[in-house]
This record gives C-alpha cells, structure tokens and sequence, in this order.
DNA sequence: TAATAAGTTCGGTAACAGAACGAACTAAAA
DNA sequence: TTTTAGTTCGTTCTGTTACCGAACTTATTA
C-alpha cells in the first residue's frame, strides 16, 4: 500500500476487495459488472492486491460460451487475527483468516492465579492456534478479547471482573499487545456474543436485537440497526439492574441490582432452598425439574416470569427484531419455553425469541466479527467512512474443533 | 449539478459546503485550509455553488496583513422545508432555511374535523409559514412531520394515533405530499423531540440520550451514537409498556400497558381521587401541590418513583449519558426534582436528568434538523455514505414567534 | 517598500470510462 | 472433422475529470 492512495481509488479498491470476499471466487468482468467500474479499472486494481500478496488466482471458468475468465480469490492466510474469549472456567482461543473462516479453537481452564499468568496463558493459546492452522504467527495483525465485566478501553482495565483476580488493576490490553506484539482489543463477553449470533447465528440478518446472558449473572447485548450499543459508560445491558423482580429502592439493590437477584445462580439457588430446604446447584435444580419436582417447577415458573418481564422491557425500550436467550441458564429450552409462554402475557406486541445458536462458542465467533471488520478496515478502506467492507454470510465459515 | 459528478468531487464538495455551513462567512482560503484541498480546487467549486445560486459573496476580511479575502455564505433562501409539529389540540408549523435557522412558527388549534381536513390545514399552515418570511414557496423542497403514534413510512398511514380521528386509515404522507407538492416524512412526535434537544437543546452534543414525554401518555425517544433508535417495528421508547407501576400480567396491562396507566394523566387523577375523592386536572393537582395538599404530594412522589424506575429501565438497558423530562407532565419542576431525588437510591451510577429546554417547540425543531439533514443529503452529498453534512451547533439557530 | 496573505494560472499526475481490438472459448454449420 | 459465427474476457489506447503544487499576480498592512 503506497503512501496516500486517491480517495476514490480506495473506494474502488474497497468494492472490488468486498465483491471477492463475498463472492468468492470471482472472475474481473464478474466484480466490473458487480461494482460499475470499468474493467480497465478492475484489472488494475487486481493486479495490485495480487503484487501485494491480498489475492490469487484461482482457476479458470468453463462451460459457457464465450473465453474462459481468470478467478480470483483471496489469500486467506495473508493476514490472521486471533480472537480470546476469556470465562471464569475457561479460556478459548481461534483463529480467523482472511477470507472470513473461524479457524481450530483451543480450550483450556482458566489459570486460577490470575493477573499477568492468565495474559501469558491467552498469548500462548493464540500461538497455539495459529501453529494448528499452520498460519505463521507473523501474519497476526490483531486480538480481541472477549472479558466478562466492563473493559475501558483507555486504561486497559476491566472493571467489575469478579472472576479473574487483579484485572481491575493491571493494564490488560497493553500487557497483553506487548505478549502478543500486535494490537488489543477488549470487548464485553456478552456484546461480542450479540455480534456473534448477529453475524452468523440465529439472529443472522436482523440488525435490531438482544441477545440475553443468564448464568451467574444477567445481562444483554444490544444492537440497534446492526451496531453495538454500547452506552454512555460502556453500561449498556446491565439488565441485573432493572427497576423490578425485587424491591429496587432497597439498598441491597444498588449493590447486586433487583432483578440480578432473583434471575442468575445465586438467587434460583437461594428461592429454591427457601422452597424445599435442599441445596442444589442449578443443573441439579433442573435434572429436579426433569424428575418432575414441584418445587423445581415453581422456582422455574418464578424465574421465566422475570426473564419474560425482562424481555418486556427490551422489547418497550429498543423494539428489536428478535432476542437471543443464552448462557449456562438462559440456554434450558425449558426456561426458554416457558418464557416464550408467558411473553404474549405481559406484552402486547409478539416477540421472535430463539436460544443462542453458536452456544459456548458465541463469544468467540462475535469476537472474530469484530477483528475481521477492524482487520478489512485497516488494510482496504484506509480508513475513509461509508467505505466499510462487510462480512460475508454465514455459509463461508465453518468451525474446526481442535483436539486438545 | 450535473448528470453524475465523479466521487471525489462530491466528496470536496461536501466538504467545502460543510465549512461555509458551520463557519459562517469564510473565505475560500479558510476553507481550503480546513478541508485541507488546495486553493485552485476551493476556488473551482465555490464557482460552481455560486452559479448554481448556493452560496454568495458577503463581504471581505480586514484589519490584517496581507490580501483582503472575498468571504463567502449560504444563500439562506435558496432552499427551505417545512415541519410541522400535529398534537391532539394544537398544530404548529415553521420554515427551516439552508443556512439552518428555524424561521416563523404558526400555531392553529387541530381542526377538529380531523383526516383530510387536517392535512389541508398543515398544507396551508406551510404555505402561511413561508409567506410570513417572504421566503417564495417554490423554494420548498421537502416537509417533516411529527404525530402522535407510530407511521408506516410505506403505507403513511400513522397506527396507534388516538388524538385524530380518520388517520389510522388514510395515506397521509401521499395525500400531504399531493397538497404541498413536496416529499413528506412522517415521524413520532417523541422521536422528533429527541432529536431536536439532541441539536439544540439541553443535550446537545451528548450522542446517547432519552428524552421521555409524560402528559397523556409515556413514552421515550431514544439516540444511540448520535442516532436515533426506532426499532424494528418502530415501537421503541414504548415506556407505556414497561413491565412494572401495576401487574404486567394483568390482562388490562395489554391495552393500556402497565406503567402508563400509574404515570400519565388519566392514572394521576384516579390515584388523587381514589386518595382525596376530589376530581382535579392534573394542572389542577400540581396546584394543590404547591398549596400544600398531602394527597397531591402523595400522588406526586408515588408518579416520581414511577418515573424513576423508568428512568433506571432505560438506563439499565442503553445507558444513556444524559436523561430529558418533557411532555406537560414531565417538564413540571416538581415532577423532575423529586426523580433526581429518587434515583440515586434505584440506580447504582449517577444519571444526568434534566427538563426540556425547548418546551413545546422541540418537535417542531427536532423536524427542522431531520428536514435540513434530508435536504442537505440530497443537495449536496449526492447519496454518497459518509459523506453526511452535519448540522451547525445552536448559535446559528434563532426561533422567531409569529403573532398570531 | 517589505512582508504577507489571497487568489489565479499553468503544468503534471492519478483515476476512471469507453471504444477498439485481440484472445479464447462454445456451438452450430459445412 | 473442420470451419465459422457468436460470445465473453481482458488489454490497450484515448480522452476527461479532478486534483495538487509551484509559480505568479494582486491586494493589503505596517
């Protein structure tokens, strides 16, 4: 890339970039038809994303009349970014190429030391990943990182991270860029689980929607004409904090939040034992529930009204197309259908609910989106607005599970 | 302009009209310092917009060394929309000109008559509009119009909208546009108002906000980065509707919604009668407030805390960085000082909450700043993405109030 | 008059479109 | 099977638009 490209041969470039990763391979005629240019313009552009080591040939077309044409496709190991989804139990590390495939996945419990050994760890499980999809680590350009709590992008930190130790302190991105020698992006767990199901999962398509964490907390993911909202105070989604399920005006509710209290872990726990004086964790709950429990039923019912009043609220606020249930809870179809049950009740207009498609992976998937776009951006667009190249539909990627 | 100015052109151009927008009268050197394109190209457009009875010479510059520099402006009348703001009981109507100040408001009473007698009346209100700033109507290019409820930009017809009658069924963005013989958009009334503080008002510049009306109804304009979030089915900012003020399982809540029946003005009179037994209107009850009547200080801090938690509803849910009261009720001091007094103890992070400032013309500025967006989008930018002029900052925008 | 800034004129270059043309391929006619 | 017509691919060439930068002219202040 020379030192300031036209501003119009970088929208050019970026079409014609756009036409190859979308369609595939492609012949030149193919993208001048596609994008209006010219294929004298066409030519020259390919020539240079060819020299530039961006796209090859292919092969050739046969079989209809006419000279055959030059297909064009692009290198896929050009240029890699890695994508960590960073649980409390575990870490997941991928790989995603250039041509937009989630590449072999490695998975590993989480360093309980916490602080700088659980950087090492994530630095190392990238490594690992690309040495499994035989990419040279030098082609990385860039990291997301997919954190439970709310990352600040400035200062590195990640607040309100109760699961790893010292991340409220420790510079994560920085540390991190400078383990991995390449750029470090933090994003919330479940915003990049609502770019994951928007980009490739049950919500493909829709650009108004929410997806919804419950496990040991509850929280969501919104977009709103397919961007991520993130909010004033990166705060967007902080469901547990919603006005109802127990009194808000309690001062316990501004600490652990009204409806955090009776939805996630600890509050199905704490209203089943008060019920039938056993202690359960949760799958237990639910195998008693499969067992037919009466009080298992009761504490579900309780919980998927919250959750459908929870929905509710979403759904008077943002109006999105579709919701995505997720997370260790929200992803039982047994709660799913029950809230699907009561949401005609206390909401007037139907709502489309489905569960997380991707499931445990989702977080890496919406963290893939994510480096892909800011990777395209960074080589093609030159960083002109309205110039964004955007990701391919689902049926070019495909999930490579890794032995571990 | 031409058949089909190439895109970097229209790009300059786009810049160049940016610059004379936003800084007033400036000379073409000023310009091709801020756009960074050099003289020779600054000089060839603004040629071009003169010719085309865009922009005008105004003066020169004097006092400092060096050449004096012919400045240049937007010819304000070379180009207007109209925006109409349609209530239950009142209509108003103004003139935005090019250069983005809001000109002559008239105000009429709806004729009660309603569906096409009322279109009629907003047509000629337009036409009164215009005449009262010598502005030739001719030079009109394109009308907003705010309602009450939801419009269906396909169909024009506006759903949900009980203050007048036949317009659920009639087309009326077509048969407006018949009468005016311009483009019309439909809008809520709400959304409208959110834009218009967003441009002007109390909120200005804060990209993510909620404006929330409270007077017949309740409901919510949202913005997210600076946009405005309509949602799927254009239902969003239906606060009416939030799960919580009376039993959202109730099968009343599914008609008039849950929180709307305890926050808007039928729900505070029957709350003060059931109290006092005494029928008051609800200007009537914030009298009794101020005299000291222990049932309306009841009623009232039982609406803020109702108010509050809506307020934390939306908080939870985008995290906007600053929060607007309007609406006959909700702009009341009273209203508006006990839910900052309130929320602190419902929501754990502090929350920026102030009242309109545009009181009942926000709607009518809200249109204006869509329209001119519109306008300047199709004058300039010719549907370019990215290449959007924003709107200048409020100390170009004066109101002017029309007698009568 | 010197310094400075505004604005114009004059090459030179990048980017693109469109026409013309050669190359490669298919299918149907000889 | 060979030839030929028709079709599509891709390149070359030419002309236009848009831009920049340097040199130059003009106007203004000190």
């Amino acid at each position: 890339m020379n030192e300031a490209p036209r501003i119009s041969r970088q929208f050019s470039l970026c079409m014609v970039m756009e036409a190859i990763v979308h369609c595939g391979p492609i012949s030149r005629a193919s993208i001048a038809k596609q994008t209006g240019l010219s294929k004298q313009t066409i030519s020259e552009i390919a020539r240079q994303l060819e020299e530039d080591g961006w796209i090859r040939e292919t092969g050739r077309t046969t079989g209809h009349v006419g000279r055959s044409a030059v297909t064009y496709e692009i290198v896929p190991d050009a240029a890699c970014i890695a994508t960590v989804d960073l649980g409390g139990t575990k870490v997941r590390a991928a790989i995603a190429d250039l041509s937009c495939q989630v590449l072999a996945e490695v998975t590993e419990p989480t360093d309980e030391r916490g602080g700088i050994h659980v950087i090492r760890q994530m630095a190392r499980l990238c490594r690992e990943a690309a040495d499994l999809n035989n990419i040279t680590y030098e082609k990385m350009r860039m990291a997301v990182v997919g954190v439970p709590g709310a990352p600040d992008q400035e200062k590195g930190r990640i607040a309100m991270s109760p699961n790893v130790t010292g991340f409220d302190t420790l510079d994560v991105r920085a540390t991190l860029a400078g383990e991995l020698g390449v750029e470090v992006i933090l994003e919330n767990d479940v915003n990049l689980a609502a770019i994951g199901e928007h980009w490739i999962g049950s919500v493909a398509g829709v650009d108004d929607l929410a997806y919804i964490a419950i496990g040991t907390g509850i929280g969501a993911g919104l977009m709103v004409g397919g961007e991520l909202v993130r909010g004033f105070g990166n705060a967007a989604g902080e469901l547990g904090f919603l006005p109802f399920g127990t009194d808000p005006f309690e001062a316990e509710s501004l600490q652990v939040g009204a409806l955090e209290r009776v939805t996630a872990t600890v509050g199905i726990r704490r209203r089943y034992k008060e019920l039938s004086g056993t202690e359960l964790d949760v799958p237990g709950i639910f195998d008693a529930l499969q067992a037919g429990d009466a009080h298992a039923v009761q504490v579900l019912d309780e919980t998927a009204r919250y959750v459908a009043r929870a929905v509710a609220a979403i759904c008077a606020i943002t109006n999105p197309g579709k919701v995505v249930l997720g997370g260790s809870i929200g992803s039982r179809m047994e709660l799913v259908e029950r809230v699907r049950d009561l949401l005609p009740l206390c909401f007037p207009s139907p709502v489309e609910l489905d569960v997380s498609e991707l499931g445990a992976r989702v977080a890496i998937v919406g963290g893939a989106a994510v480096g892909l776009t800011h990777l395209h951006a960074t080589l093609f667009s030159g960083g002109i607005p309205g110039a964004e190249i955007t990701l391919p539909p689902a049926r070019v990627v495909k999930l490579v599970e890794a032995a571990q």
